[in-house]
DNA sequence: ACCTGAACACCGTTCAAGT
DNA sequence: ACCTGAACACCGTTCAAGT
């Protein structure tokens, strides 16, 4: 044993990464373990410790690439949407879609917390950033009466409500079931805002 | 050693309870384990499986307290508020005032996921439905032209809402600094919302 | 009857030692 | 240089054994 080079630096994380989501996907956030994921790949504990820092690190490239295909989707709906109201609902609809088809993933990006002293590098900042920035995009063509700041505010208020209703859902807490109530839920809050914020 | 019977089955559970209350609130849902419950009331790890199922049986009666004292607090501010729409704001502030001076403890009732296994106890759903209930009830003076199943619709929508923002501010995904500006966040969403569900 | 203490099957993380 | 394997300090949960 020791020194097998059998598969370079990046190549061992990359096998890492992939073997952890299937994890993930499989059991979900809880079932997640260091010790699963060497064996899936066929090293053992201590070499996941060679090419990541710890667990948060490789728990925190998964959540990176989560939040791509999040984006991907959010993005590529935004492309045939009809006025800007049915955009922004597309939006919601899009990502409750998103955490219904892979509620393990999704919860993973929102629920674990890093440690204390673990910052969250600016790259994921900047990919969560993004998300909003879709929002913020699809709000100013209603928004002729409103500043930038304004937009922001209204974007944050709008996208956290949609997460919120995302999160007690899919946890039970709302009392409904199935996503098309979701999706009904969604609708509602999203198009009242949008009444609200575009007759002032 | 053995038996000791220095305290009643009652007493047992009543100070595991309120031990691991400290453990959350000060080191936070992550910290809280059986062991440390159990030294905390100088017993063994043993003796609180025999006043609790497991963990997650504990844990549901410290979220239960939660819930009591935040339904509390979310009633006590529907005596002396103003109209219909400042009642509701004041709902909402004092829910976010709430997470941001116990953010463990109200993280836990949250974010904890219980065991498939497990089933959550109809009298705990009832201290969820409770909070909304109130909700619901802040809305009606508003909702003349609204059927009940809206009404009940609007407020899982705007405390979705409300639940989400808060969320994501004190995970930090909001890019916001301070209760302040979360609070502000809070009333442009209910503000809104209220518009647009009123303005029909 | 009540409680212990040790066991079992797990964790994350580190690091001397082997090739 | 690369990887192992064992160690350390923890977990949740169970249950024979002691008083």
């Amino acid at each position: 044993m020791a020194r097998r080079s059998d598969h370079s630096r990046e190549e061992l994380r990359e096998m890492a990464i992939t073997a952890a989501e299937q994890i993930v996907v499989e059991q979900g956030y809880e079932g997640l373990s260091a010790r699963k994921v060497a064996t899936a790949i066929g090293y053992t504990v201590g070499t996941l410790y060679l090419v990541f820092e710890n667990l948060d690190d490789l728990i925190l490239h998964i959540n990176a690439r989560t939040l791509d295909r999040l984006h991907a989707h959010m993005n590529e709906s935004q492309l045939h949407c009809g006025d800007a109201s049915d955009c922004l609902l597309q939006l919601g609809q899009v990502y409750i879609r998103f955490a219904d088809e892979d509620p393990h993933r999704w919860a993973m990006v929102f629920e674990h917390r890093f440690s204390e002293d673990q910052v969250v590098p600016v790259w994921f900042q900047e990919k969560i950033a993004r998300m909003f920035a879709l929002v913020e995009k699809g709000l100013e063509p209603l928004a002729e009466q409103h500043t930038r700041d304004e937009i922001t505010q209204a974007s944050r208020a709008l996208w956290g409500g949609v997460h919120g209703i995302c999160i007690l859902a899919l946890a039970g807490n709302l009392g409904v079931a199935g996503v098309d109530s979701v999706q009904d839920l969604t609708k509602t809050l999203i198009t009242n805002y949008l009444k609200g914020f575009t007759n002032n």
